[in-house]
DNA sequence: ACAGCCATGTAATCGGTTACATGATTGG
DNA sequence: CCAATCATGTAACCGATTACATGGCTGT
């Protein structure tokens, strides 16, 4: 009777299947280097993580060293592997699959808490700040293109979201009243 | 020197702005009823917090009672009038405006692990779910715009960030080796 | 040799969820 | 009157962040 995995560690799961042997200074590094700053990926959290699903079964791991230092690689066990793709799905919750999270639209209803003028600054703001985060996303596609079609896939669907915030946010600038 | 306000802390300050004076069961309820499910708006999530904002002289609370029933009202101090303009900003930090989380774009480059069949299925039940999401974020639309513009605003944007996945989702089917 | 980064951890803190407890109100 | 629901909490658990500690490696 396990619970089901979290986000993190179905995300951590995935990432062990797809570099296995692994350590988790590796996935570490993936959470860094990822645009999305949801997650930290700080060591608090990975090292405790990959523990607990080697104690769960889900991840084996081998003692490793390269040249004199002490390390661990780990792998997904055949359990670890059915965990994964019960983790992807389908079925997919209304978590997975529903209206996504997202800071900027929670402020939304308490603009009028702002002066006209600050509220138009918002707006201003929040849109250069999206057309940034848009260029890092492109960078961000091209960087990842050569590591095959889903990982483009991914990329190409943070560039959407940003694409429709962006045009959302010029529609709010257009007509402040609608 | 006060931390900022955390997106939860945020997003309750300016509840109670809008609707002071106000009840943290109010609060639950507008969580409860909102159609993003990140936040549970649990008893032990709301009624602590109300609390550490009081305490930090953010909110004011009186006692209130109807019938007999014990309870409080709670309003923002100045202070926190001054915290909640700052927690909407400008400046917008990357976590507020650039790319949100989404489990399902989290999936995508662990899809090679499903068989090709599994792999279509998890595409075609994430394109029906998000179609049902869509429906109920428009009867959200709908129910909001006597709300005000504002209102009105945000349940666009979830409908704009559910149309942009959905037609990102569609291209991932037509093309599946994109 | 020494500074700085790479890599592996651990401990304390903090806050959100789950589960529970309790009383007040309302509908049948 | 009794059951269900509304409303107000509390306590235990769990896990992510922050900050710290340590030791190996690398460039100058």
């Amino acid at each position: 009777v396990r619970r089901p995995v979290t986000e993190l560690e179905g995300t951590v799961l995935g990432l062990v299947w797809a570099r296995q042997p692994c350590t988790p200074y590796q996935v570490r590094r993936e959470f860094a280097e990822s645009p999305s700053p949801h997650w930290s990926g700080s060591a608090g959290a990975i090292y405790p993580l990959m523990r607990r699903l080697e104690a769960a079964a889900l991840l084996r791991s081998s003692a490793h060293a390269t040249g004199r230092r002490r390390g661990r690689r780990y792998r997904l066990t055949p359990a670890g592997r059915r965990a994964l793709v019960r983790w992807i799905g389908p079925p997919h919750d209304a978590t997975t699959v529903g209206v996504p999270p997202d800071p900027l639209r929670t402020r939304i209803p308490f603009l009028p808490a702002l002066p006209a003028k600050a509220r138009a600054r918002f707006l201003e703001e929040a849109e250069s700040a999206i057309r940034a985060h848009l260029a890092h996303a492109r960078a961000d596609l091209t960087r990842r293109k050569p590591h095959g079609p889903y990982f483009t896939l991914m990329a190409q669907g943070a560039i959407t979201m940003l694409t429709g915030r962006l045009e959302w946010v010029r529609a709010m600038r257009a007509h402040p009243d609608a």
